[in-house]
DNA sequence: TCTGGGGTCCTAGGACCC
DNA sequence: TCTGGGGTCCTAGGACCC
């Protein structure tokens, strides 16, 4: 007897994505530890974006610092970020995915949900796995699921190179005793404050009460995490095209800027790096934003609404350098420019969902 | 472990208005 | 002038994700 087609939610996830399409193309490199982060140098104040899983094993991973890495694997390969190489990968993995008769919507460079309405979802992940293998020599785990919220904890389970389905049958028994941490947008502050309620667990959260929940977080995060407990979460997979609310442009200088016109200098650059960005979206811009990072670490953020949209370059970067101007005598290690953009007319009565970056 | 870069969304407080 | 309640807009800060 076989099932009966119900909807699936799969997460499709590469496999060490951008480490794997270096590997690809210096094939000599094949078995080695590779570490991918920066401009390649682990001199520079830069991190790990990807360590192969050779380089995992001695403790590298992403977010470490570069030298830190390099420390724990000295004869790993550095290399550096190459964007539009993984970019165009991930462009070819998608249209492979789009292949499938599935809804694919795109989570970023290495991740993709798929919907779709089937009897075997393990069968649909197979293709999907085979599909990309063939179009692209990249390996993906896949993560089957009946919202997103398991199928993208699944793919966990899955990695690497193998397909595994979480639902609601089995969430107390898989995950139940997992630290909340191990959910799916619960970091460590989160998971902290949860502790502080006495609650350590997912089996924990999902039988706290939800009115204590709504009173930390707040009325939408509070529900959120409700039901995050209970591996409840949306289920429908959309794939009409993301529409960027902004674009940025941040540097971490290698020396800390010490004067106020290497300050006012860098934030101009930034601005009509910026301003080139949202050029190629074609909308007009309604906000600028300043991040500086004073030394040692310290990050601030400050924005200004501008007095009307505009799509000149000179304005953004007058607005920039009008918030320059407000910072801190103080030595710089970082600074970013933010813009955002007029949205298109919004359909509203559109519900949403927090905390997710783009479930 | 001297801690990147590009994003998203939520919360909260103050200003201002009726 | 001792003081309300609701709504909206703006900004800073926080948290998370890849």
């Amino acid at each position: 007897m076989s099932e009966p087609a119900v909807p699936w939610v799969l997460h499709v996830d590469l496999d060490q994505f951008v480490a794997a399409v270096e590997v690809l193309r210096r094939p000599e490199l094949v078995g080695r530890p590779v570490i991918v982060g920066g401009r390649g140098d682990p001199t520079e104040r830069a991190v790990v974006s990807t360590a192969s899983y050779e380089a995992r094993r001695y403790g590298a991973h992403s977010g470490m610092p570069l030298r830190t890495a390099v420390r724990k694997v000295p004869d790993a390969v550095v290399l550096p970020v190459d964007a539009p190489a993984y970019e165009a990968a991930s462009e070819q993995v998608m249209a492979t995915l789009r292949t499938l008769g599935a809804v694919v919507e795109v989570l970023g460079w290495d991740e993709a949900f798929l919907g779709a309405v089937v009897a075997d979802p393990e069968d649909l992940a197979r293709r999907a796995r085979a599909a990309v293998l063939a179009a692209t020599d990249l390996h993906c785990s896949v993560g089957i699921g009946d919202n997103k919220v398991r199928a993208k904890i699944a793919t966990g389970f899955a990695k690497p190179a193998g397909i595994y389905r979480l639902t609601a049958a089995t969430w107390f028994d898989v995950m139940g005793d997992h630290p909340t941490i191990d959910l799916w947008g619960v970091g460590t502050k989160v998971s902290r404050r949860l502790a502080g309620l006495g609650v350590h667990t997912v089996r924990e959260l999902a039988a706290a009460p939800r009115d204590a929940l709504v009173a930390e977080f707040g009325p939408r995060m509070g529900v959120w995490y409700h039901e995050l407990g209970q591996g409840l979460g949306p289920a429908v997979v959309d794939d009409t095209p993301w529409v960027p609310r902004g674009h940025s442009r941040e540097v971490t200088f290698q020396q800390n800027l010490t004067s106020r016109e290497q300050v006012r200098d860098a934030v101009a650059g930034l601005a009509r790096d910026v301003a080139g960005d949202v050029a190629a979206d074609g909308r007009p811009v309604l906000r600028v934003g300043l991040k500086v990072r004073y030394a040692p670490f310290l990050t601030k953020v400050m924005s200004r609404k501008l007095p009307a949209p505009t799509r000149d370059t000179a304005d953004v970067v007058r607005a920039a350098v009008a918030l320059a101007a407000e910072l801190e005598d103080r030595e710089v290690r970082l600074l970013g420019v933010r813009a955002e953009m007029v949205m298109p007319a919004e359909a509203d009565g559109v519900e949403r969902t927090p905390v997710r970056g783009r479930i």
